[in-house]
DNA sequence: TTTGGGCCCTGGCGGC
DNA sequence: TGCCGCCAGGGCCCAA
């Protein structure tokens, strides 16, 4: 399901074929996806210049020679496949829009479940839309460290887990890397948010980055619904220490555990706020 | 204001 | 083999 690393990837993947060209052709195979479209939304993109792509929290955004801005949300399982010249395969149930570009490529935006979104909205009303008013830095950015993390959390009686998939405290991270970045960071994704230390706050936003930058260096993670701009899958999954490891042995744990118990301590799966999390009792605290 | 829970949606999977 | 029900989860909305 595609977290940040995986829309930069995305993005990234889209940019040789968006950037600079002209959208010939857009199919508009049904009227919502997780939302309506708006309206005549193929007729105000056709013959409008890409020029050039960006990437807000988990959003792609396309920025229009007309200083409309098209942007989508690749929900749980959007994905989006560029086809190059000459190959057509048939259009799938679930390939809700196709852009064909001036230079014969085609980019078609499939979303089996349709929790993903398209809109089309003025670049001087971007930052007001409910999309993305609210949203909190970029883990990636100059904005986000330690003390801002400390300063948006210290207040906050909820657990760190729901704290930092939170978009309004730091965007771009999903359930997968919470779980990863609490983790490797150590700490029980139960704790409350505003017990965590100044200290704990640095190490906690170190590790969101790193595990986001690697993430995007691997290529951005793939579950089965999710695959690249380019079509190729990302590996990132591979490198998991927690996410989807439930009963195994936990990777970080010295064998027998911190606590020099005999038996290796092994990944648990619990619910949080409707959530699965996964985290080993033993070195996270 | 903050927090938590319900809901949307549908493919995949396990159980019977 | 086919049917049924559960699970996955990002973000909006609403109630407490």
């Amino acid at each position: 399901m595609p977290e940040l690393p995986e829309v930069e990837t995305v993005m990234r993947g889209l940019r040789p074929s968006l950037e600079g060209r002209v959208l010939r052709k857009v199919v508009q195979r049904r009227d919502d996806l997780r939302f309506p479209l708006p309206e005549r939304f193929s007729e105000r993109l056709t013959g409008r210049t890409v020029k050039r792509l960006s990437r807000r929290a988990k959003y792609v955004l396309a920025h229009l020679d007309d200083d409309m801005v098209l942007f989508f949300h690749l929900g749980m399982s959007g994905r989006v496949t560029i086809l190059p010249k000459g190959e057509r395969p048939p259009l799938g149930a679930h390939d809700h829009i196709i852009f064909e570009t001036d230079d014969d490529e085609e980019i078609r935006y499939c979303d089996p479940r349709r929790f993903g979104m398209m809109d089309l909205v003025c670049q001087s009303e971007l930052s007001a839309h409910k999309a993305f008013r609210d949203l909190g830095p970029e883990p990636l950015g100059n904005e986000f460290s330690g003390p801002v993390l400390f300063e948006k959390i210290k207040n906050k009686k909820t657990n760190i887990k729901a704290a930092i998939l939170d978009q309004r405290v730091v965007v771009g991270i999903g359930n997968i890397y919470a779980c990863e970045a609490l983790h490797l960071s150590r700490m029980a994704p139960d704790r409350i948010a505003s017990t965590l230390s100044q200290k704990e706050a640095e190490i906690l936003a170190s590790t969101i980055r790193d595990v986001l930058n690697r993430a995007i260096e691997a290529g951005g993670s793939s579950l089965r619904d999710y695959v690249q701009a380019s079509g190729e899958l990302g590996y990132f999954q591979h490198s998991w220490t927690v996410y989807g490891r439930e009963g195994e042995v936990c990777r970080h744990c010295p064998s027998g555990g911190l606590s020099g118990q005999t038996a290796k301590p092994v990944i648990q799966r619990i619910q949080q706020n409707g959530r699965s999390t996964f985290y080993c009792p033993e070195c996270q605290h």
